[in-house]
DNA sequence: GCCAACGTTGGC
DNA sequence: GCCAACGTTGGC
């Protein structure tokens, strides 16, 4: 089981939208980005929790909790003339652009990008460092557990500081 | 709107 | 294979 952080702009599809689809469940369309492909061709499973992401919006910041929903296949934005996200150059028998299912599983509080990286245990998140622009990033299992407790408000203190405690 | 950073393209 | 030019992302 791996963890995931997946940015969508929320006028695309936030996570009312992904939360309202059938099933709670979207494809993954649009990701133009091989490394960000690789990841859902090579790397996710069915069951992988997700960080649901708002980008380019203000605030942006984590705003939901989802899970992969099942094996990677074809978008077919990629055959659509009418789609924004067409690429003349693909053919069905070798598409270049693969997809994944998300099924929203609840929305959370938004917490902010500037929230994230107030936090030291974060601070080597892939999606907070310098220059990144991977829409798809790896999240660590610290993080993730991190991440669930600022949702829940349980996130225990800052561990820094306290080694000299009984 | 600005700008840093990164990815892609294409000439050579 | 190099690298300049260009386009895109995305926070601010």
């Amino acid at each position: 089981m791996r963890y995931w952080l997946m940015k969508s702009e929320p006028g695309e599809c936030s996570i009312d939208d992904a939360l309202a689809a059938p099933g709670a469940t979207v494809p993954w369309t649009g990701v133009r980005n091989y490394q960000a492909r690789n990841f859902m061709r090579d790397e996710m499973r069915p069951g992988d929790g997700v960080l649901f992401y708002h980008s380019g919006c203000t605030p942006p910041g984590i705003a939901g909790v989802a899970e992969i929903a099942g094996p990677p296949y074809a978008d077919p934005t990629q055959f659509d003339p009418a789609s924004k996200y067409h690429d003349p150059s693909c053919r069905p028998e070798s598409p270049r652009w693969i997809l994944v299912d998300v099924h929203a599983l609840r929305k959370t509080r938004l917490i902010p990008i500037g929230e994230l990286r107030s936090h030291p245990e974060l601070a080597q998140m892939r999606l907070l460092q310098r220059g990144n622009r991977l829409s798809i990033t790896p999240v660590t299992v610290e993080e993730w557990r991190f991440v669930q407790g600022l949702i829940d408000g349980t996130t225990p203190p800052t561990v820094a500081g306290n080694a000299c405690q009984p």
